[in-house]
DNA sequence: ATGTTGATTGGCT
DNA sequence: GCCAATCAACATT
């Protein structure tokens, strides 16, 4: 298996969410070894996407959104959750983009992934953008790194043919008041039929 | 300096 | 199904 390198990133945002369902995802930390298969990504993309941090310009928070692709935006929600992004957008383009990745399945680390998850049952151990970080050890220290560094401990595998996958999209999660029409922009993707995604 | 909100989750009714 | 938790970022004063 290969890590996913810039080339994978370098590509429109909304095809990049959705051709990381399959790919694996992977956290090399001192407690171990935690991969999981991506079963649920939303893109964020553009000046113009209100849904988007970017879409108000640059601030300290959401700066890597407007820099290369393949690094990680990791932020702090609701006073207690780390989200994990990656920045994707074809090449030459300066706006802000970046790809939420949802929900996981769990591949190996499994004990590991327990016990971060304290006691709660496997389904719950990643399906969810704040439950996928607890269960692989991702916080603060994990933003803006570049994911396809070759020595870098968080970063993307191969997963092998996506081809037989059955894909499915709908609007993304948790929106509130962002306005139309971006509100139901179908750029959440997840794989039909998945226990681990968040939301069937 | 102060107020509001959020790309969520888990516990409780 | 509903709602509190909990705090940094950002907007407004």
């Amino acid at each position: 298996m290969s890590r996913l390198d810039q080339s994978f990133f370098a590509r429109d945002t909304v095809t990049v969410a959705r051709s990381l369902l399959g790919q694996v995802l992977v956290h090399e930390s001192a407690e171990g070894r935690a991969a999981g298969r991506i079963v649920e990504a939303e893109a964020y993309s553009g000046w113009d996407d209100r849904a988007s941090h970017g879409h108000r310009g640059r601030t300290p928070r959401n700066a890597v959104m407007f820099g290369p692709v393949g690094f990680s935006y990791v932020y702090f929600i609701y006073g207690r959750y780390w989200m994990l992004n990656v920045i994707a957008k074809p090449p030459g383009v300066e706006y802000p983009a970046a790809v939420l990745l949802r929900a996981l399945e769990p591949l190996s680390g499994l004990e590991l992934m327990a016990n971060r998850r304290s006691g709660r049952p496997q389904k719950e151990w990643t399906s969810g953008p704040g439950r996928l970080t607890l269960a692989l050890g991702i916080d603060e220290t994990h933003n803006q790194l570049d994911l396809t560094a070759a020595d870098s401990p968080l970063y993307f595998e191969d997963g092998g043919s996506t081809d037989s996958l059955q894909i499915n999209s709908g609007p993304r999660v948790g929106l509130g008041t962002v306005p139309e029409p971006w509100k139901s922009r179908p750029w959440r993707f997840w794989i039909a039929d998945n226990a681990y995604v968040s939301r069937g």
